[in-house]
RNA sequence: UGACCCAUGGUGUAAUGGUAACACUACUGAUUUUGGUUCAGUCAUUUAUGGUUCGAAUCCAUAUGGGUCAACCA
């Protein structure tokens, strides 16, 4: 399409993203950002942003904060930070020019018997009782409109169409209505507001916007678009629609994210199981992760749900190259290495922090022979091909050594609460000569040398794939275990140093980030997703791992 | 029961009248000091019926299914 668009028939591409600031941007706008601002950068020319701000009741300047930081999070630059308020008086002199054509009229219908009079999709409307006015006199109202004489909802101008159009968009569409509210922009300067349709063509074809990209449910405005446009003698500005995106077992809807805010289902805005850019980024998912989905996903025009499984695919991938690796103990059960000193014994083991990535350098694991390796690591009666460490059985210490369980301790219940294991010091990692070869490698810490921290676990927000499309409210649905918190997980010491910048992958047990609830008084860590888990007990047992 | 939009493996997207493909998922196997990664492979697709054409996922018609439109929201 943009090629065909190139030969000749603009110079350059010219886009704009925008968004309306009474919400915060989520995935399903990282979409639409990708698409225009990708385009334009692809195709040469650019992308503004552009506030949709003609509904005073709604918006805010947080939430206009928020969406530059997001969009510029996700990597996007925009030519012109703009505002259709910007336009508010050259849009009032176009409505005073559609009076004057005779092509728009002030109306004293109630909004009850406006929508009375619009008719049905398979009846014709009827016409306002004060649809023939004259010029003169729809000037003089709506001037006085403008001046504040008259409340709220008693009078709006509208586009003299046809009340019997096959399309329902076309039918006198209100363009302008009285609001005396206060605009985060423009103050109490106005006492009108244009409506979406009287705005936003207008602001596009004043910027020259060559395509202006928008979903599905605009098609039928596209009309009115073209009919504005023409009729004001404007720059002639082009909408194309696309299928807004949607995935499964969450919402991306600002409405529904804004009840699960101010209903207390999640802690705000950016919560990390929320689908709004600020959560993702909270969670952990990088920017490129998330460019990169929207890529794969594409762009079409029918209806489509995809995968959340994708999305996670993307920044595992991304996450693959740029976690530095770290091991922590989230359920711990304590092991004695009984043929290791004890005491203040210790010694610093090497291992690398990537082994996707040698420039990400060596670090020491200090060792000793009190360890914590993972609960769900040690089965007393292990099924077969049960890789990890059962009674008799050897299994590899991360970067450490070759050990074998030799004896189980219990306390009076019959709970497991220490294993009591021998080394093999031939074993050692980096210069192995035992020639034993084991299954499974575990993830330890050592008892004296971890620090701990609070790691939260986080699952799909909602139990069903399509929470809209379910009987009743879509809050129903929610995943009552999308949040699992760890209070106190053992962790290496070389996690005290963890900063914001840095992504971390918990060996096997999935990528993490520092949460901003961190302090000096506690670190705390977020799971952006799990890591791939091929691993299933047996038929039929455990079912689904948490979190995939 | 009006108009408009849409229909390709389980999911998403390509194929611009000329061999239906790519990615994800699932499943096998190999490698592996992460049951991760990597590598190799397997399963699986044009909603239906007609028509045009040497040739149709593509064009036409009809049907079926899904979606949108009756806010002083965007």
């Amino acid at each position: 399409m943009e090629e065909d668009l190139k030969n000749g028939r603009y110079k350059q591409i010219i886009t704009r993203f925008p968004p309306e600031p009474n919400g915060y941007l989520h995935i399903g706008h990282a979409s639409s950002i990708c698409l225009n601002f990708g385009l334009t950068k692809k195709y040469g020319g650019y992308t503004n942003l552009r506030f949709d701000d003609t509904n005073p009741a709604t918006e805010e300047t947080e939430y206009v904060e928020s969406i530059k930081e997001d969009v510029k999070w996700l990597g996007f630059e925009w030519k012109h930070e703009l505002y259709a308020s910007d336009y508010f008086d050259q849009l009032f002199e176009y409505a005073k020019k559609l009076i004057k054509k005779g092509l728009a009229y002030v109306d004293d219908s109630t909004s009850e018997e406006m929508a009375a009079q619009k008719g049905t999709p398979t009846e014709p409307g009827k016409n306002s009782p004060y649809r023939n006015r004259s010029i003169e006199e729809n000037l003089d109202l709506f001037e006085r409109m403008e001046a504040g004489e008259f409340p709220d909802g008693s009078r709006t101008l509208r586009a003299k169409i046809d009340m019997a159009h096959i399309n329902m968009i076309m039918r006198d569409p209100v363009l302008y209505r009285i609001k005396h509210e206060h605009h985060h922009r423009t103050g109490d300067k106005w006492n009108v507001y244009p409506m979406y349709d009287m705005a936003h063509g207008q602001s596009d074809a004043m910027e020259h916007i060559t395509h202006s990209i928008c979903t599905l449910e605009f098609v039928p405005h596209r009309e009115l678009y073209d009919w504005l446009i023409e009729k004001l003698e404007i720059y002639p500005s082009h909408q194309y629609e696309f299928a807004r995106r949607n995935i499964n077992y969450t919402v991306t809807s600002k409405r529904k994210l804004m009840q699960l805010v101010n209903e207390k289902y999640v802690a705000g805005w950016d919560d990390p199981r929320m689908s709004t850019i600020s959560g993702l980024r909270r969670r952990g998912y990088t920017p490129e992760s998330i460019r990169d989905f929207c890529d794969r996903i594409g762009v079409a025009k029918r209806e489509n749900m995809v995968d959340v499984g994708l999305l996670e695919f993307c920044v595992r991938e991304d996450l693959n190259k740029k976690a530095l690796r770290r091991m922590v103990v989230f359920d711990p059960l304590k092991l004695v290495i009984t043929n290791y000193p004890s005491g203040n014994a210790e010694e610093y083991l090497e291992t690398e922090n990537n082994p996707e990535d040698e420039k990400a350098g060596v670090r020491k694991i200090p060792f000793s022979n009190e360890l914590y390796i993972e609960r769900e690591d040690f089965m007393e009666n292990p099924p077969k091909k049960y890789f990890r460490l059962a009674p008799g059985q050897m299994v590899r210490l991360k970067s450490a050594y070759i050990i074998k369980c030799d004896e189980v301790i219990k306390d009076a219940s019959g709970n497991v609460t220490e294993l009591h294991c021998s080394y093999i010091p031939e074993s050692r990692s980096g210069n192995d000569t035992s020639g034993i070869n084991v299954k499974g490698t575990l993830h330890w810490v050592s008892v004296k040398h971890a620090i701990t921290a609070e790691v939260r676990l986080y699952d799909r927000l909602f139990k069903v794939e399509d929470p809209t499309d379910e009987a009743g409210d879509f809050k129903d649905y929610i995943n009552p275990e999308s949040l699992h918190v760890v209070a106190a997980a053992f962790a290496e010491p070389e996690l005290k140093n963890a900063k914001f910048e840095e992504r971390y992958q918990f060996i096997r047990k999935g990528y993490f980030t520092l949460d901003k609830d961190s302090s000096t008084s506690g670190i705390v860590f977020n799971r952006t997703v799990t890591l791939k888990d091929s691993w299933k007990p047996a038929p039929a047992a455990t079912g689904k791992k948490e979190g995939k």
